[in-house]
DNA sequence: TCAGAAACTCAAGTTGATTTAATTATGGGC
DNA sequence: GCCCATAATTAAATCAACTTGAGTTTCTGA
């Protein structure tokens, strides 16, 4: 076989499939509307998007809202998404901790579940997983029929030979392991895994401060450094799905050493490890996250230091993605405690000129996201809900073979 | 109106709107193709592609081929794309020289004017631009109903403030001067404006070496320095249209000052300006790229400096590239000479360590790009045709209003 | 010469959006 | 309080484009 995949036709089957979407999609980001006002936006008959709309609240996804009387005409009766149209299980996985969530499909937590962990192989970690996600399942008494599936979120790069198991930020041993399929394998559900940042994007997308954006960049703040980037309205996770590894870009040629070999990477400067190091701490293997939030507190001279040395690097960190794809706004957020964030956040003005310094924006160049420390695993949660609704282009390709 | 715009739904209409550049696609990446083989590659069914290609055969946009013997069963018909289906003008205007060429609908050019200018402003071009158009439409005796449009490349970045006029790579005076609308009144035919990469990544993936890529960064090395994006078999130009502007991203924090207003932006570095300043010509403003290639074949010292310098700050690009969007390979291409081009590119090994770094891979990480100098005009060209004729998501999307 | 294979065509069938018209429920004017 | 303009929703009929399945054509290979 020498030609490859194409993209593909489409027929009535996927364009239903891609209506579906739309209709969610546009209840999700403008809150409840009526059969009439979807019509409008979407530029769909008021009939067409009466027959979805009794399909979704038929399947449970939607529900109606109290009638709206007030103006002209009969009363519009908005829908809403229905909380319990669905449930996910969303699960984190990073150097110190493993949390399982349950999510609903407005993205309100049901359930959480917090375990210890000391950077785990697979091998220490899938059964740990795999338990966190029963433990969610039996607890809060979820219909299987209902669980949409479980999303895994973190640290990335995937697979990159050389990369992935050195340094200080990365978790060891997995690399080239088929996380997805042994999840699977063990808990037969199915299995979406992303990197912590791309997961967090995806909720920030959907329940947080990016939840009418098109375009923007979420700058994962964590053991490294890694950015999410939701580009013209869909999920770019790159050729090789390590989009968004910024952490190991150079920022200070010939600047601090850094575990992948080069010198002077982002993360080297932003990023709980780069804090730690910067603190002489005995042991910065086992730091964690709340004591930044204690220093910050108290005012200690040293961490005073570490946020005086990381703005710029951040500053320029955002200037380059700015350039580069020109966002609607940059998020920040990840596990760097947020009062820590907002520090960094309010120290960053002013800005570097970029393309994005213009006096026609209505969103600030920089937010800090919504849903604090427990965003990458809701975002985690959102994943398998998003690619269940989430309007894309794949969805009107007919697959294929 | 509170509502804004929403992802808008779609139908029968835009379906096969969509199916038809589909088949267009297929046959552009793989070349003549049976109306079979073209079912098998999009998946719809044979009937359907039967019906589309008689469509698309009447239209002119295809023709056949001779037929297939050598295989059992009923000989294939090959189809391919008809270079006389359609027309387009591509324009390019830069500090120097304003190009005009016509383009078949197989990217071959069929016509080519040049003209020599000075640091334009509008005033000054748009009369030239639009002569140069009739000029074209004059010689090659172009039927007007199968002239698809103007497409015309310039250097970014759009509409920035304190940004656009600023410096010696910026044409002086289109700070949010309406080119298109302005060409569009004086030619009574549409036009599209790109900024020269982005023209550049287009002409090449629908001729060049990226042909038959899903995702791939062409890097521009014009007066200044910009990347093209195409990601995920879309071009991505950026919630303002300015992504890609990387020329001022800080490579060398507190390097070289640049006219933005920052230091150690990758322009001073690697780009036709940053050549002239460190060749201390007598007026770097009138300096062209065939000097470059003069120096560069005698072997001049201070050139071959430029070289060394520039090749560290090119490689830093290139990683950061390849960390922020993953792509599958990036093309090195622009004004810079050819020859030039390909003695940097050779200098860059070994490229940093990053996500592209995988054995892996089908595509090296670096191309040089096939249409040379002639890249962006051509690729302006290709705008209106890539317009009409490349899959993409707006195409399902119904109008909205 | 003929069976098998593959490309292509024809006509009916299916699906889902649209059109048109009817129905319902409200507010406002008189 | 009675009409009527207005707006939302529903119902039935229509339409457009893809699919299906049964041919038809034209080749290769035995």
């Amino acid at each position: 076989m020498t030609l490859k995949k194409a993209i593909s036709g489409t027929n009535l089957e996927q364009a239903k499939s891609h209506n579906r979407r739309v209709v969610i999609e546009a209840i999700r980001t403008s809150g409840a509307l009526s059969r009439a006002a979807i019509a409008r936006l979407t530029a769909l008959s008021s009939q067409t998007i009466s027959n979805i709309v009794e399909e979704l609240e038929e399947a449970g996804l939607l529900r109606p809202e109290a009638t709206l009387k007030g103006a002209r005409g009969q009363p519009a009766v908005p829908y809403s998404i229905n909380p319990d149209g669905g449930y996910s299980i969303g699960l984190q996985l990073d150097h110190q901790l493993a949390v399982g969530v349950v999510s609903d499909l407005s993205g309100t937590m049901r359930a959480r579940i917090e375990r210890n962990v000391d950077r785990p192989t697979p091998a220490e970690a899938m059964p740990l997983l795999a338990a966190i996600s029963s433990d969610l399942i039996a607890t809060s008494r979820l219909e299987r029929k209902r669980l949409l599936g479980i999303g895994m979120a973190m640290p990335g790069p995937f697979g990159v030979e050389g990369m992935t198991s050195v340094g200080p930020t990365a978790l060891p041993g997995w690399q080239d392991f088929p996380v997805a399929d042994e999840l699977e394998r063990l808990t037969g559900i199915a299995v979406t895994v992303e990197n912590d940042a791309t997961a967090a994007a995806i909720g920030e997308r959907l329940y947080g401060v990016a939840r009418k954006l098109g375009s923007f960049v979420y700058l994962f703040i964590g053991t490294g450094l890694g950015a999410g980037l939701f580009l013209d309205g869909h999920l770019y996770k790159g050729s090789r799905h390590n989009a968004g590894e910024i952490g190991h870009i150079i920022v200070r040629p010939g600047g601090l050493p850094c575990g992948c070999g080069k010198r002077g990477c982002l993360e080297r400067y932003v990023s709980l490890r780069a804090a730690y190091d910067r603190l002489d701490l005995p042991d910065p293997d086992h730091a964690s996250p709340e004591l930044l939030e204690k220093m910050l507190a108290k005012g200690d001279s040293r961490f005073e230091a570490w946020l005086a040395e990381a703005v710029e690097p951040l500053r320029q960190a955002i200037d380059i993605l700015e350039m580069a794809l020109d966002p609607e706004t940059v998020v920040l957020g990840g596990f760097m405690p947020l009062p820590v964030i907002e520090a960094l956040a309010s120290r960053l003005e002013p800005l570097h000129l970029s393309v994005s310094a213009t006096s026609a924006r209505t969103t600030p160049r920089v937010l800090v996201g919504a849903a604090g420390k427990d965003t990458s695993v809701l975002g985690a949660a959102a994943l398998p809900i998003f690619s269940e609704t989430n309007p894309q282009f794949d969805v009107l390709q007919k697959p294929v073979g």
